[in-house]
DNA sequence: GGCGTATCTTACTTGCAGGTAAGTTAATTG
DNA sequence: CAATTAACTTACCTGCAAGTAAGATACGCC
């Protein structure tokens, strides 16, 4: 019998895979370990409760974006980092699969409160980064918008999150749409 | 032992509240039935399987909005049918409950048919009403937007409920600070 | 006053969830 | 090469989920 060679990051990746698909309460150790040919206590040897594997899996996902966040605001311009916010969203959503965090904040209730902070800190980062660039971009005249930039960063999060949600009920990349209408608005000049 | 006098309304209210507080697959017919101080069993008379029930409960939720939006469309202009529709998802934000829509999505794979016609019409619905305020107050110049009214449409609903989504982690209102950047954007003159 | 129907309750079934304990195998290391 | 440890498996547990069948109760109606 072959053992996985690096079975934690498997069970992670496909924990990753479930959790966007089915939300936290959505899966369970069984659907990953028949994906994986393994056995459920062999999960449970690497993450002995769900809520271990509920925060491996965020601070997974979290790792992965603070390092994009990283990379990009040393090499890419403010507008460029929006827009790459965007296609990276829009690319999520053309597979119909959830935000992370929202996810997680339908099953809010039940969560650990390490999970909790995990999450809220990850959220919170990634609303800073945002601010941020908006600050920036309208320094430089790239990006134009009404408002304080915290205030733009979670309203542009909200809706964008919001549109991932949405579009399973829409079928279409609503991601896309509402990026598209974002452009109009903040990288145009008014129409109307 | 004096029955319910009408269990089926109860029991619709209850399953409502536990929908926006957990989520579809957050809530057993345990919780509704302890709550209501009757038996499982009874539920199951009412709704024979969960599906029904999740049947039921959107079409009640889609019944309360639609019977709004009805009233509203007759009696408000298109900014206070806008403020209107704020107002309301703002009331709901405090209690830090879940857009039933968003609810319905995070567990869209497991749903029946008949509940995902149901979710997607409502939701649909609710787009055009948006999409028709939005038209009409650019026609009296009470409300200002770039693009097209059903694109500008999609962002506000997305960016409510993403919000609605989200304030469960952030802790406070969000949807009344996403409100209030629309407002910025939508109603006053441009600052920027 | 008896009869049928609506509305339940009691008492189950099946299945799967998360979790545990103890044993097995294989690689590592002194 | 023996002992230890990591990484599992087999075999279980408890609990709760949805769902069902059959019996009890009450209510309107001829």
């Amino acid at each position: 019998m072959p053992r996985l060679s690096n079975a934690r990051e498997q069970i992670i990746e496909r924990a990753r895979s479930l959790l966007t698909e089915r939300g936290f309460d959505g899966f369970s150790y069984r659907d990953i370990s028949e994906h994986l040919g393994i056995r459920n206590a062999a999960i449970h040897y690497h993450f002995p409760s769900k809520t271990d594997l509920g925060l491996a899996l965020i601070q997974d996902v979290a790792q992965e974006m603070l390092d994009q966040i990283e990379e990009a605001r040393k090499t890419l311009t403010p507008a460029q980092q929006l827009n790459g916010y965007f296609e990276y969203e829009i690319q999520h959503c053309a597979h119909f699969d959830l935000c992370p965090v929202g996810a997680l904040s339908t099953s809010w209730e039940v969560l650990s409160d390490d999970m909790r902070g995990a999450v809220a800190s990850f959220w919170q980062a990634v609303l800073d980064w945002l601010a941020e660039v908006l600050e920036k971009g309208r320094e430089t005249g790239e990006i134009r918008f009404y408002g304080e930039p915290i205030d733009k960063a979670r309203l542009i999060i909200a809706a964008v999150s919001g549109a991932r949600q949405q579009a399973r009920i829409d079928g279409g990349n609503l991601v896309a749409q509402v990026a598209e209408q974002f452009r109009r608005e903040m990288f145009a000049e008014a129409e109307n």
